[in-house]
DNA sequence: CTGAAAGCGCTTACAG
DNA sequence: CTGAAAGCGCTTACAG
């Protein structure tokens, strides 16, 4: 059973290519009984238009394209079925690419996208992103833009972020309410600008509130990986350095330390209380459950799509396209290790 | 700057659009300095080839589909990530589904594959699904198809699955090396096949061994959710049951099972031992951390796509397909837990 | 070695 | 209300 064509249909039913074509997409100048005619038999006949044929007329590929830097990642997951479920409501289908946080690959995928013809991109950009020339490239193209989470105060497109700074400034103050004063930061690589926020919000929540800011409670987390706050933890053990709470700019990192606290049987909020950010499933599930901020992936996502189709709409009417940031609200979930 | 074509080219070199379309795709019948005019002029202008237009010659989409039942679940998202970073190395790309384990939702999205013509599906079957007649259409129409994980035995297709009842097999028997006779087991639910082979394993393990399989200590959890390994195992401790062991379906409900044990202070694995199925990123994080049977995800997806490669080259050459069931191995992995 | 022409399967302005 | 015709951007059999 080899796919159908209009032609056949009107073939089968003595009638036009034309009228067959008009009558599926419902026109108001064929006949109420002609189109039943034609949607009867296309039904019966278990016919599909085939979307190359219409692309070509309609410039339109109802196809959008993700990229983002991690696959097998519990926020980018929520952002991509927010995105994917928004989509699928309005009939257009994703792509998705994953950069593996490399400015190469970003640039190769991107440039794949286009060839697609895909009718937006929406991107997280990649750590190891150094340059914007491939992103400029998309505006450039004509494709619609929407950035999130990882994004860039240069590229001229609309994004969807949380207040970085203002969460992690919660997560030190709800600290510094439990009564913490030495609190450390495990923080991510230097490059990305929610990395360099949260830090940001640390150092401030900790300056309104009379704690001097000691550098040598900064840690880097480059892969922002649990071995890392592993590690971290264990080094502050080590050193014997004051510190009575953690707070880390991810779940894992978190997540590595509190393993590394209980065994080495320090207690846990009592002695280090841990802060975790971004409200992965796992930070639930663990023994004492995470404290951290919760960043809401699913609505991030839908909220990506519903900007793009307003910019879709917006420039089909020839009008000029107006780029916004978009802030979603993030929330402090309570739990043992605070 | 809009997408050029090689009508655009052939203006600007002053020949026609069949020589360049020739020169691109390197036919011998085109002069060597010809060829080369054409190729520096595309470069310079950035030309890239509609791959619509391309597709109504060809029939290639060089594009991909996968369904899958859930989009934020560590095991699919590996499979995704073989399957996605193969793709890329051959220059096809990913549209990505998720039926949410729907029977409706599936049949949906495949109907919407087979009109963006896809060159190849990739499914892993949901849980509701009770009828197969939607696969069959994809073979119908020509579109090849390779099943992941949850298959059915009346798929005529390939599939990449593992060896289930073994591997539960090999779970149990671990747990009863270290000397537990008493193993609960807490199942998914009742459809899919690989539920029914892990069940099927630990019922054999059990016989194996002279330990008498007991109903009462079999408990289904139909979301494979970690609230009902939380329930399940309180259950079993506000009945009294007597039960020294608990072997899970999967790494979510088993992580459920430690976290209640652990409220009502059981000691594991000395009082009870708890076994998970898939060795989930999360299961080494936990603490106590979890014993499981490793599922490599990735290396499953990659599997996936090469047998697609083949199946396509095989039609091509128009000898018949023959389907193979690849089983991939697994292997246990001890941890604190057990 | 080069190019005019047909055709892939649609959509739509236009004529009747 | 219906349909012939042009055209979207490619590819390729064919003629010269």
């Amino acid at each position: 059973m080899k796919n159908l064509t209009l032609k056949d249909i009107a073939a089968a039913l003595n009638i036009s290519v034309t009228t067959v074509s008009k009558a599926l997409k419902n026109y108001p100048d064929v006949s109420v009984k002609t189109k039943e005619r034609v949607k009867e038999y296309a039904e019966k006949v278990n016919f599909t238009p085939n979307s190359f044929a219409a692309y070509l007329r309609t410039h339109e590929s109802k196809t959008i394209g993700i990229v983002i830097p991690r696959l097998n990642h519990y926020f980018f997951s929520s952002i991509l079925r927010g995105i994917i479920s928004e989509a699928e409501k309005h009939e257009y289908m994703t792509f998705i690419l994953c950069s593996e946080e490399s400015y190469e690959l970003e640039k190769v995928q991107i440039q794949r996208l286009l060839s697609k013809n895909v009718d937006g991109i929406f991107l997280s950009i990649a750590d190891k992103t150094h340059d914007l020339a491939h992103i400029q490239n998309i505006m450039d193209n004509g494709t619609n833009l929407v950035i999130f989470d990882k994004y860039s105060k240069l590229t001229p497109c609309s994004s969807i972020v949380i207040d970085d700074r203002k969460a992690a400034y919660s997560a030190v103050k709800h600290l510094i309410n439990k009564g913490k004063k030495r609190i450390a930061h495990f923080r991510g690589p230097l490059l990305p600008q929610n990395s360099i926020d949260r830090f940001l919000g640390y150092k401030q929540a900790l300056e309104d509130h009379d704690i001097k800011y000691d550098k040598n409670l900064v840690f880097i987390c480059d892969e922002i990986s649990d071995s890392e706050g592993f590690d971290h933890a264990q080094n502050i053990l080590d050193q014997k350095l004051d510190v009575d709470a953690i707070f880390a700019v991810a779940d894992l990192p978190a997540i590595g330390a509190i393993k590394c606290l209980l065994e080495n049987h320090i207690e846990i909020p009592n002695q280090i209380a841990v802060m975790g950010f971004s409200n992965w499933m796992i930070s639930s599930l663990i023994t004492p459950s995470l404290s951290t901020i919760d960043q809401p992936g699913e609505l991030m996502g839908r909220k990506a799509f519903k900007v793009f189709l307003e910019e879709r709409d917006t420039k089909k009417r020839n009008e000029p396209v107006v780029f916004q940031k978009y802030e979603i609200e993030t929330s402090l979930v309570e739990r043992k290790s605070t």
